[in-house]
DNA sequence: ACCTGGGATTAGCACGTGCCAATCCCGTGT
DNA sequence: ACACGGGATTGGCACGTGCTAATCCCAGGT
């Protein structure tokens, strides 16, 4: 900067001001200001102005690289941090690279607040201590730690909506494939359980356990491909577990829906290939990155201490992949 | 630092010394300042560091997500960096956010070199000049701008591996869907072409259009599935088409690999789901991260100035979507 | 001629750290 | 008793920027 002071013939700080858009500046000089440092090459030292600004603007974000899902609430979140004024800066966790690891690397570059996408198999185990320094807000999970905020969609409300869709269409015996132990799993198979029950049809409900993965799913199927009579519909714990039952299933030579209806969970890219086209439980990514946002600067620049834990409600999107079961043959 | 010095009762520059690990403090001082970090809960200001520091050691990192192999490659980019005694910076290529602001972020950060991997659409534009500032290092592409260095691996190879192990198979009826004008499709048609001349094949040659992703796949399965003949294999541009094509055959009872065979590219974790096991090239993503890290480290640590280009060998992966031909019915 | 006022510009400090040189302290040899 | 040496410790400056307060300059009114 002070390079093109010199090179322009004013003060350094009189270019500080330029670069900044400030009042101030005669027209003329900003011109012959903006021009110098065109013709420099000059690029802000973002070091500097985070060690002397008194705010950082930025927003840590805490995500592993593994779900889709993820990603989409990453792009969900440029925008979002953008229209409130905020930067991004990421922080990957992986399993070579604690935890503990990026929240302090985040920290370090002065991230006012984290965003941390719970989609990880273990939360920080000392989430709440970090939440005592900056702001944490936490999509799709809620570990209930004090002094932090969480934004998730309803998931137990999504596989109901599911559930009642199935039975709407005539089914009853409907299994579901759940997610262990993993985050949002618990609630999905309660979810699936209370509609069971609110059907009438609690003596036929059966959970598989499963594990969001690909995997998951071919095994469910196999399991289910051993008896002598198949269930008529499939709920997955996610359009992951899903596509590997209906392959499965597909390869065995049951047809989806004819044979089985399968519903997924996450509205992923997954869940819209052309021959999969999964019914599945729409999450709201973008309003879900908002929200999060919300959250970080309501605690930032108005003050809020108390926590706030918002649960969106999911949307059913139907597909092919669900239909009127066929009367046995 | 000063706060945790003064807790301690000692100078801020002692603490600065231990904390650095440097040669000097008594151990039993050592000690003590350590304790005293702890209690107080300093975390060092990456900010500050950045703005004294002669060197940042930070290596710039532009990725987009979409793509399950740029994850890899970013996760083997970690310990690679760790060995050399660097740190990451991510910067996501998204389509709301330009490249030229995601550079400008990097370098802003004083990232030393910047590691593009190189699966985005475009590469940035004004690459070469960009490589004037900063050293560049593309994985996965070769833009052939002056200053930058290139890992990729020999896509012409490993296609030509996947039809000579096909042609050994007993197939010559083998098909190509390609990736299009997108990064490194060109190769991969070109060694497709070149392995079936090879094998005297080249009158059965055919290249079907794709773009990588599933629901090309999709489409040139339908494009085959409508004529009188199937050919008897398919070599698709990478692992997601392959699914698509898969797939698609499956649902149109054609059997994998019973009446067609279907090779990947990628060795992604689609080539390596159960029901799909398919038989695919392999690229070191291990190898690639680290040698990019390699190409960064000798043009900052080691005064390289001339460009590099290494091409790495494949290597083919033979898994049970590949099989001979049988004799036609 | 002098004061006033306000737009334009500048000087100086501070942010938290790393590096260099200077200083302190204590045991040892003469 | 004194100089010496080396490990342990400290002071001061610099990095590039933003903020506050001070200064400059010039036009206009008295």
């Amino acid at each position: 900067m002070a390079d093109v002071a010199a090179h322009v013939g004013v003060s350094r700080q009189l270019v500080s001001l330029v670069l900044a858009d400030k009042p101030g500046p005669n027209p003329r000089t900003r011109e012959r200001v903006l021009r110098g440092a065109e013709d420099l090459g000059y690029r802000a030292d973002t070091a500097a102005q985070l060690l002397r600004r008194a705010r950082s603007r930025q927003l840590g974000v805490l995500f592993t690289m593994e779900h889709q899902l993820e990603t989409h609430i990453v792009e969900a979140l440029y925008p979002a941090a953008a229209e409130a004024g905020y930067e991004l800066v990421l922080g990957a966790l992986l399993p070579t690279r604690s935890e503990r690891r990026a929240i302090d690397d985040l920290i370090g570059l002065r991230c006012e607040a984290l965003i941390l996408i719970g989609l990880a198999e273990q939360a920080p185990a000392h989430l709440a201590k970090v939440a005592e320094q900056v702001p944490v807000v936490e999509i799709a999970q809620y570990t209930g730690a004090t002094g932090t905020d969480s934004v998730r969609t309803d998931d137990a409300a999504g596989v109901r909506a599911a559930v009642d869709h199935l039975v709407d269409l005539g089914h009853s015996d409907i299994v579901h494939v759940d997610g262990g132990e993993l985050p949002g799993a618990a609630h999905r198979r309660e979810g699936y359980l209370a509609a069971m029950r609110t059907n009438g049809i609690t003596e036929r409900a059966e959970v598989l356990s499963g594990d969001y993965t690909v995997e998951s799913g071919v095994t469910a199927a196999r399991t289910l491909l051993e008896r002598d009579r198949l269930p008529t519909a499939v709920v997955a714990a996610n359009d992951l577990c899903a596509c590997g039952v209906v392959e499965t299933l597909v390869r065995a030579g049951v047809r989806t829906p004819d044979d089985v209806s399968v519903a997924g969970y996450d509205d992923s890219r997954t869940a819209s290939l052309p021959y999969l086209d999964l019914t599945t439980v729409h999450q709201d990514t973008g309003r879900m990155a908002e929200i999060a946002v919300r959250c970080a600067v309501e605690r930032l620049d108005e003050g809020r201490t108390h926590d706030r834990v918002d649960v969106l409600e999911p949307a059913l999107t139907i597909r092919s992949s669900t239909a009127p079961p066929t009367p046995e043959r």
